[in-house]
This record gives C-alpha cells, structure tokens and sequence, in this order.
DNA sequence: TATCATTTTGAGACAGTTTATCAATTTCAA
DNA sequence: TTGAAATTGATAAACTGTCTCAAAATGATA
C-alpha cells in the first residue's frame, strides 16, 4: 500500500508514542483511507474498507476514529443523528453550509468572518482555538 | 392553564390550519411548558410534564417537540448523542463563546458576521433558515 | 529471533436516543 | 351529534455508538 501521507503518519506514531499505544495495521488502514477523503463518516468507512478488510470491525472503525480526533489528526462532528469525522489536514479550516433538504454540505471559507470572530473574542477576553460554524438551509435545488 | 404565550399559540393554530393538524390538549400542554424553556430535551420535558400529566408519552413529547421545529416555533441542535430543542421566540439568534477550560457558555450576537454568513449563502445559492455558530477556546481566567 | 507483558482486534451484546406501529381516543367540520 | 381524519399512549423496533472478552498482534527486551 502505498504511504502517501508520511506526515499524518509521523504524526500518528508520535501520539502513539507518547500514550504506549501501538502500531497496528489496522490502524494504517484506516489512516490511509480516512486521509483521502474530506469527511466521513464511521459507517461509510465500514462499507468502504470492507473490500480491503472484510473482517475489519466496525468497532475499531469507531476507536480509531476517536484515536485520530486525540491524535489531533480528526474532528468529531455531529450532523443529525450522524458523527462525521473531519479530516483536519486536508484543508487548514472549513465551515458547512448544509441544505436540509438534500443532506448536501457545500464547505466554505470566509477570512472577513474569521477576524469578526476574533474580534468578537478578544471582546470577551477569549482566545480560540477551534470553532464551528454551520449555516442550515435549502439549496437552490431545494428550494422549490 | 394560563395562557400567557399569546403569540406562540397563534403561530401554532396557524401552522396546525395550514397542514390539516390539529389542536390537542397535549400540544398545548407541551407548547406551555416549552415555552418557559430556553432549551430542553425531550427527555427532561418528559420528566417535568410527569407531573401535570403522568400518562403523556414520550413519544408524544418528541412528535410534538418536532411540530413545533416545523411551525419555526422551536430549533433543533444535537449536542453529542443528545438533541435539545431551543427556543426560538425566547431570544432571537444567539452564538455561543464556549471556554475549554472552566466549560463557561457566553453568549454574543454579531450583525457583522450574520451579514457575511447570508453573503457566503447566497454566493452558493442557500436559503439560510438557521445557524448555528460555536467558538471554542479559553477564557482570560482560564488561560494561566 | 524468541519471549512475553501489554495492547488491540473482531464479533456481538448492550445502552441510549429517537422513530414506527397500531388500536383506542380525540378533534372538528358539517 | 356524527363520523372521517388526526392524535395519542404504550411499546416494539431502529439506529448509532460503546463495552466485553477471548484470541491475536505488537514491540520492548533478552
């Protein structure tokens, strides 16, 4: 298998590392798929990795995940009654505009916004660190 | 029963005439109760409305809560495994300024950044009808 | 490279939250 | 008042995610 994302990976071993966790290739296997898409969730994953690994469980799914979130390398979101699992390396930070109708999520980026929330911050003596902005509504397909 | 949310009654008979629904005692009960909330699961409604109504369903507190997210009285947010039903009417839009730390929530409202949040949509063809804005970091307190 | 304490896995049981089912009841227009 | 249509309550079922535990894999050490 090709190892494409030797950064993420560093990253991986050194927090596992630091926490006397091991290796597995399990836990390869699911870096390397979850590196290549945007967001996913644990399920998706499942059905996805199930032609590489027929016998991969869904649980490990799930604790790997949750192992990339602590690993800094993953962000937990919850959308609905779904978990989805951001990949925080593809792109630096992103925010959702989600339809309501279609389930479709189109992802944005929006400077002016980022600095309002700083500003809006420093007001109240905050300094952040991460944040979450999602814009629910109808797409234009929706909309009628 | 008081019925001191005028308004809200009336933007519910409206919705109920709309779509051939009708007004039961429960939906009033619940809309009441609701209303003197700012954000509730329907979980701990259940529980508090045991009292006025020991044989009210669960079940008709989640149909009734989800009626209410259709008739724009009510907006539902899922935190972790658990949906809350906000309040609409209670405050208009509030964001949420949440430290790490010491868990502290303040809340802000800035026209600014709704502004470019209905630029961003509009952009790629949204209609916005709720958001839903979280910035997480620490507080002055918390930061030593 | 063999050993072996420790971690991880897979499979399914389990738990918490929300929705579906359906007979009995209630609403409301006529 | 009547009766078609909607609603309710009770519970079963669905769904997402976590826990359990015996078996397997890892990796530090010899």
């Amino acid at each position: 298998m090709a190892n494409t994302h030797v950064k993420e990976m560093q990253a991986l071993k050194e927090h596992l590392g630091k926490h006397q966790l091991k290796l597995t290739r399990q836990r390869e296997l699911i870096l390397n798929a979850f590196l290549r898409q945007e967001h996913i969730t644990a399920e998706a994953m499942y059905h996805q990795l199930a032609k590489a690994d027929p016998h991969l469980g869904l649980a490990t799914i799930y604790r790997t995940l949750n192992l990339f979130c602590d690993a800094g390398l993953a962000q937990a979101r919850h959308f609905g009654s779904q978990t989805k699992y951001d990949n925080v390396a593809h792109k630096g930070h992103h925010d959702h505009l989600i339809c309501t109708g279609c389930e479709k999520i189109v992802e944005f980026e929006n400077e002016e916004i980022e600095r309002l929330q700083e500003e809006v911050a420093a007001r109240n003596g905050f300094t952040i660190k991460t944040h979450r902005l999602e814009l629910y509504g109808l797409c234009s397909r929706c909309r009628h």
